[in-house]
DNA sequence: GTAAACGATGACGTAGCGTCAAGGTCAATC
DNA sequence: GATTGACCTTGACGCTACGTCATCGTTTAC
């Protein structure tokens, strides 16, 4: 069973560019074709070209899966924990970018609604900031979850009183939906009790309730890795828990 | 207050060859002294630089920054709330990434009592489904639609009994697919008739059923991640347990 | 027989800089 | 005044992992 570089390309699910400079790196080397000098893919070639791709999307460097696979001393176990780690770090990093943007987007819609004369207290806040560059990183931190604690506030119009209350109602609401999950029941009337709490929460969040909408949110939580990331932090399957939970509570 | 290119560089903590390439490409152009052509940086340039680091911490790539920061706010919220998706399915990506990495130490360890043959299985299996890549990128973007037609037919065509219905259909199916799942076998009384479930379910979703699409949509539930997440939720390997025990079903 | 499809090599392009190289400028010291 | 060393300039090549032509030869289908 041997193929054509565009065979095995389509096999692969690659280009026939990535075959053509894998062999020009000396990644994977095809046999020739004695007449024509077209590459012949075999057997052992396709082996080797699904560690590569199994290697690469693991993230690693070319470089990097060239060793793997031709140093025979080479501990991939090491090499694969090492990885790992690294991946973890990764995500912990995009986790963080998320928030980032999370927090200049709330920032920027309380921006948007914001008076000139706060716009420009704002400026001169950040020019004072910028000037401890050194520094800037902390201070953006703290700065950053200021702006969010206000535009947030400012995005419906709550005081800094109200924005209170819905923050002790989120934790009130973490609390009560652990002990349900715990409990096991959608039905229970501790579970309802968490849904009902929760749309008290939304109230200080939306504009105008809808049971749809509701139910849609909830789902968002389960389909949304982020979310569900939340809420499985507070109880396992909690995201799924609460949307079940909310299903009936909607109904 | 002024700065030279390396003082610049060193307050903000990046390198004097970044802060011309900065410059080359019309991203942060400094003044210049008469001279010695000199590049002077004043503070209307070190605020800008500080946008630009801020934008470029968030992931953004300096083409993009550069829009960002002559864009209006308007636009800039857009930019960033697409760049958020991108981001959180990024995060969602490196997840399934870690999980594959844990699964092939965990495989790698157990690999030591393994026999050649029952490695070399491994990697068929990989091939089978990289033969599928093509035909699954169709179907994604066909399911983009779907999911369009789907929440239209919500939206128009489906009562709310039979909202229910298919709601109610879909709980059956995860105890369904959990249990099936726990005894481990696709080809079981217990998985088939899981795919039945699954079939009528699609029922209600898909204007006309076909044995490709929902093979396709099953292996679809393997490679999105969002979806995969959704049924390794309900139970371990159960995106890959649907997908094979649906091969069975519709051959 | 001819056209389309497939193959080959070579070369340039990408992003975001790092890293010399070759030279001009400035402040301080001998 | 000359030299030294730090700092500045532009220019050019390098890196990854290929994409994208351009130009050419080969195979296959009608």
């Amino acid at each position: 069973m041997t193929y054509s570089i565009n065979e095995l390309a389509a096999l692969a699910g690659i280009s026939a560019r990535t075959l053509r400079y894998y062999d020009q790196i000396g990644l994977l080397t095809p046999g020739r074709q004695q007449d024509n000098a077209y590459r012949v893919y075999g057997q052992k070639e396709v082996d080797r070209l699904q560690q590569i791709l199994f290697y690469r999307e693991l993230g690693f460097s070319l470089t990097e899966v060239k060793q793997m696979i031709e140093a025979d001393d080479y501990d991939s176990l090491k090499a694969l924990q090492d990885h790992l780690l690294v991946l973890k770090e990764k995500q912990a990093q995009t986790g963080l970018l998320i928030t980032n943007v999370e927090k200049t987007i709330a920032s920027l819609k309380g921006e948007l609604t914001m008076s000139d004369e706060e716009k420009f207290e704002g400026f001169k806040q950040q020019l004072i900031n910028d000037n401890e560059k050194q520094y800037g990183k902390e201070i953006r931190e703290k700065y950053g979850d200021d702006v969010v604690d206000q535009s947030n506030a400012k995005l419906k119009g709550l005081t800094a009183r109200q924005y209170e209350q819905a923050q002790e109602l989120s934790n009130q609401l973490n609390v009560y939906l652990k002990k349900a999950v715990e409990q096991g029941q959608p039905d229970s009337e501790l579970a309802q009790k968490t849904c009902a709490l929760h749309k008290e929460w939304l109230g200080y969040y939306w504009p105008q309730y809808s049971k749809e909408a509701h139910l849609g949110l909830a789902q968002m939580y389960v389909d949304d890795p982020r979310f569900k990331a939340y809420y499985e932090a507070i109880a396992p399957g909690g995201a799924e828990f609460l949307r079940d939970a909310l299903k009936i509570y909607c109904s």
